[in-house]
RNA sequence: GCCCGGAUAGCUCAGUUGGUAGAGCAGAGGAUUGAAAAUCCUCGUGUCGGCGGUUCGAUUCCGUCUCCGGGCA
């Protein structure tokens, strides 16, 4: 049976280092996960592998689109599963790297069809803005009650998209979610890299320091007429936005970049916690190659 | 050396007319099915600087010591 190595874990972790490393052991190519370096327009950043990383290694999900377009979980679910199979037609192995934990599921489990209609929910985004939260609620406790018995009922975002899936279907949004995960043709080996959490704050920090000195403020700035879309929704351009808007110094911009930086990298293993057959790879005091062996002695 | 302030949660501080204490920030844990680097939920026991005294009881009052500010010599 033909492998997909993932290799998840916080941002700042080492990951891409590790994937290439890895990737050139096995000669095989890499997928990425990460629901912001699919992005042609966000570079620094997201910290997208550099030209002379990408030269290593073939990569594909990098800056592969737009920050205009609509993407999502279930369109890369479908898309990665199409570039693995097409890899496997070559190698025994395929790999994957990224810190996106619903995207890594998406392939891992796969996610439910279930229908959306961009109308319908622009209409409840607006009424949502007009009226507030208690809507959502209400519309929802009537039509999929066992949905909001078990639901985050104070998360908007959550409530607006099974109110969708209740409008546009007529069906409860709960009878879509079969809670099944789809079968794979391939075995999946998790790892998860991971650090003290005292040391991977202080990478994180510096990463931080280092991107600004690679230009991020230039960056952000050319990206700030987009600031609205969903993209843009993200650390590291979020808060020098507001610095260019006058709410923030550029210094106060930088540490809540950081801070923020720091609580995502939490919720990234959060989500790594669940994956109970991943193998956690402690990289404290070890070299590089020590833990590309780990990896490869876990495959064989 | 003397005088005046401070000393309480990792940090900044509030407070207890004497009944062992609470905010902000930091931080921790969790959720996650078409925005997911998003969005949302939960979490505060700490010799109240040390030692003595008064008191049924002291973090709170008194004494003393230590340290940190500031002032006077």
């Amino acid at each position: 049976m033909k492998k997909l190595i993932a290799i998840l874990g916080p941002t700042a972790s080492g990951k891409t280092t590790l994937a290439i490393k890895t990737a050139l052991a096995l000669n095989a190519e890499i997928v990425s996960c990460d629901s912001r370096q699919f992005f042609k327009e966000l570079s620094i950043g997201t910290a997208k592998p550099t030209a002379q990383e990408l030269a290593k290694a073939p990569h594909h999900f990098i800056g592969h689109k737009s920050i205009h377009d609509t993407y999502t979980a279930g369109m890369f679910e479908k898309d990665a599963i199409e570039k693995i199979t097409a890899l496997h037609q070559e190698s025994d192995y395929a790999i994957m790297v990224g810190g996106s934990g619903m995207y890594a599921r998406a392939v891992f489990n796969g996610i439910d069809d279930i229908p959306s209609d961009e109308t319908i929910r622009a209409n409840i985004i607006q009424h949502y803005e007009q009226t507030g939260i208690e809507y959502l609620q209400k519309e929802l406790q009537e039509r999929d009650p066992a949905y909001m018995a078990h639901a985050d009922t104070q998360n908007p975002q959550r409530l607006m998209r099974a109110l969708e899936v209740c409008l546009v279907s007529g069906k409860p949004y709960s009878s879509f979610r079969s809670g099944q995960a789809k079968g794979r043709d391939f075995t999946v080996h998790k790892f998860v890299l991971n650090w003290d959490r005292d040391t991977l704050y202080k990478r994180i920090n510096a990463r931080v320091d280092y991107m600004m000195a690679q230009g991020l403020l230039e960056e952000a700035l050319s990206m700030r007429p987009h600031k609205h879309l969903n993209s843009l929704n993200t650390v590291g351009y979020k808060e020098l936005f507001e610095y260019l808007d006058g709410q923030y110094t550029l210094e106060e911009a930088v540490d809540a970049i950081k801070q923020n930086t720091r609580r995502f990298a939490k919720r990234q293993l959060t989500w790594f916690k669940k994956e109970e057959d991943a193998v956690w790879l402690d990289a404290d005091g070890r070299e590089l190659e020590d833990i590309v062996g780990e990896v490869l002695a876990f495959i064989k």
